[in-house]
DNA sequence: AATTGTCTCAACCGCCCTCGA
DNA sequence: CTCGAGGGCGGTTGAGACAAT
């Protein structure tokens, strides 16, 4: 199958945007919207793809954008995301409101990279499709109990894992224990596709969830992972108990301060 | 002041996924 | 069931800014 390109190349500009660009595109959409991001720079009298439209859009001129520096917490987040989840940066944006994938994915290769243990970057994963994703990422999630996710052989692939702390790295110096997973128990045959649902579950800031205080893991103080952590998708007692699981898996949790 | 090296980030590219016909 | 359009995502690039020499 021959891909139609994304645009006719012809005579659409290519490269910076200009600020008569950027006021045509958020006139266009504050009034219409995006509905259909193809058909929009023609409607809108730009001299654009719609893929350019919408990445212009969602990085730059949302009105949500927060812009400016990372704070301590944001990084903190992004490292502890990415630990569990890999290079799923809109998943990771999903967690930081008014960051994008693309902003985060850019601090992540420009700084946060370089904090981390140099053999945890060699051994990053190349994820290119959700399945990837996973088969890099196998944390088990109580959600699994839901059919459409399990295997047949479920009991035997929850048992097969198993779990490490690594220490993070922080820029305060603090150990975080944030969590790695080991990956050389698992079979990802035995696993289905991962429902993309399950990471915008796992990651949506779910302000239904009464917020699970991980900040205990870390003592009094309220830490870059509790703080963060604090209403991960916390929306039943199953996701503690899971995110609780991992930790003492980790054999790490008694070097914390008690709860 | 000029040159070179490094960093940052906006934007593009191409692949994958979803959904409707 | 198949195909194709459209949207979304992650990887990569290149230009400009900044720092070091």
């Amino acid at each position: 199958m021959v891909r139609a390109p994304c645009c006719e190349k012809m005579g659409l500009k290519k490269g910076p945007w200009t600020s008569e660009e950027d006021q045509i595109l958020i006139t266009y959409i504050q009034r219409y919207g995006h509905a259909n991001w193809r058909a929009l720079p023609k409607q809108a009298g730009l001299s654009r793809c719609g893929k350019s439209c919408r990445l212009r859009w969602i990085n730059y001129l949302r009105p949500d954008i927060k812009r400016g520096n990372f704070t301590k917490e944001e990084e903190e987040t992004i490292i502890s995301l990415h630990e569990m989840i890999g290079n799923r940066w809109s998943a990771i944006a999903a967690r930081l409101p008014g960051r994008t994938d693309n902003e985060i994915k850019n601090v992540w290769h420009t700084r946060l990279k370089k904090r981390v243990k140099p053999n945890q970057v060699a051994q990053e994963p190349k994820i290119k499709t959700h399945s990837d994703a996973f088969k890099h990422t196998p944390l088990v999630h109580p959600r699994f109990d839901d059919p459409r996710l399990l295997p047949a052989s479920q009991e035997q692939s929850y048992s097969d894992f198993s779990c490490t702390a690594t220490d993070s790295y922080t820029m305060s110096g603090e150990n975080t224990n944030s969590v790695a997973v080991k990956e050389d128990s698992f079979c990802s045959e035995e696993f289905p596709e991962i429902d993309e649902s399950f990471w915008s579950e796992v990651l949506s800031m779910d302000s239904r969830a009464a917020p699970v205080d991980l900040t205990a893991l870390q003592g009094p103080a309220s830490g870059p992972l509790g703080e963060h952590f604090g209403s991960f998708g916390a929306s039943d007692n199953d996701d503690m108990d899971f995110w609780l699981r991992v930790f003492l898996e980790a054999g790490d949790l008694q070097a914390l301060p008690e709860m």
